[in-house]
DNA sequence: TGTATGACCAGTC
DNA sequence: CGACTGGCCATAC
C-alpha cells in the first residue's frame, strides 16, 4: 500500500460538510494534481477496495456536470443519492445534483 | 517491463 | 454554440 494521493483525497472530502458536494476537479486543483481528477475517482474507487470503504464519504463526490458518475460503483446504484437524499442535498430535474446550491470547495468555503 | 484504461476536466476546432 | 481531442498520473494485466 503506498497511501499517498489517495489519502489527500480521502482528507479533502472528509472535510466535505454534510448536505454539501463537490467535484473531482476541484479536489484535484486543489492538490495541486491539476486535470489528473482521473486520479480522483480512481482514489475513491480504491477506498471502497480498502478496509474501509466508508471512510470516505465518496456520496459527496460527483462530476463537474453533478451527475452521480461514481453511483455505479457504489454497492447499489441508487445508494448515493439515497445518502445525498438523506443528507439534504436536492437533485436536479436531470437527476444531477443541485452544485449551485450544494456546491463546496475545499479550504475555499470553510466559512460558508 | 510495457501497454491499456480510468468514478474527469478544460481547451480547441 | 456543439462535439472532439489531449492531458494527467496511478493501477491492472
Amino acid at each position: 500500500m503506498k497511501k499517498d494521493f489517495a489519502e489527500r483525497v480521502w482528507d479533502v472530502v472528509a472535510q466535505i460538510p454534510v448536505g454539501r458536494v463537490t467535484t473531482y476537479g476541484r479536489i484535484a486543483r486543489h492538490l495541486g494534481l491539476g486535470r489528473s481528477a482521473r486520479m480522483v475517482g480512481y482514489a475513491l474507487h480504491a477506498v471502497a477496495a480498502s478496509d474501509d470503504p466508508m471512510a470516505v464519504p465518496c456520496h459527496r463526490v460527483v462530476n463537474r456536470t453533478g451527475a452521480l458518475t461514481g453511483a455505479l460503483h457504489f454497492p447499489t446504484p441508487t445508494a448515493m443519492e439515497e445518502r445525498l437524499l438523506s443528507e439534504g442535498v436536492t437533485f436536479l430535474d436531470d437527476g444531477r445534483v443541485d452544485l449551485d446550491r450544494h456546491l463546496w470547495e475545499p479550504d475555499t468555503a470553510e466559512d460558508e
